[in-house]
DNA sequence: ACTGTGATTGTTGCT
DNA sequence: AGCAACAATCACAGT
């Protein structure tokens, strides 16, 4: 048997029908540009705000998430991010748009309390800035 | 002990 | 308009 150790994905056949990209998660260069535009500033740290709204899940992710009880509960054994995320991935792309709708508006759904935290978590980073205008106005 | 990684697709955001 | 990064998850490996 496969031991299914965590990063060797547990799939050895089926490559066929695997149009899985090369975009690896973490290292994304599509482009030979060494250096990326979007890379973060080196300089100063980035810190993240922790009040800042994360993105929402697309309808993938909600299906996923779904996807993924039912998963593991059909193989408790396969303890693999990966292998739910493949066998997810492949499941999704076998469901219809209909089936796909109600993932797609619980995700429209998502999206639009996503701007409303943004809106919200906007608000707050003018008024933080306000504050400390007001600080370096007050000295 | 803690953090990063690995894989899926979609969505968002910046240039 | 297009590319790049990030969203959850969970166990394991590396530092």
């Amino acid at each position: 048997m496969k031991t299914a150790k965590g990063k060797g994905a547990a799939r050895p056949s089926k490559e066929s029908l695997k149009p899985v990209d090369d975009r690896k998660v973490g290292k994304r260069k599509a482009s030979g540009k060494p250096e990326k535009s979007r890379a973060p500033k080196k300089e100063k740290k980035a810190k993240k705000d922790p009040n800042k709204p994360k993105r929402p899940p697309s309808a993938f992710f909600v299906f996923l998430e779904e996807f993924r009880k039912t998963f593991k509960a059909e193989n408790p054994l396969v303890k693999a991010v990966s292998v739910v995320g493949k066998a997810g991935g492949e499941k999704w792309k076998s469901l219809s748009s209909a089936e796909k709708a109600p993932y797609e508006a619980k995700a429209a759904k998502r999206k639009a309390e996503y701007e409303k935290l943004i809106k919200a978590y906007e608000k707050k980073q003018v008024r933080n800035l306000c504050q400390l205008f007001c600080c370096v106005w007050h000295l």
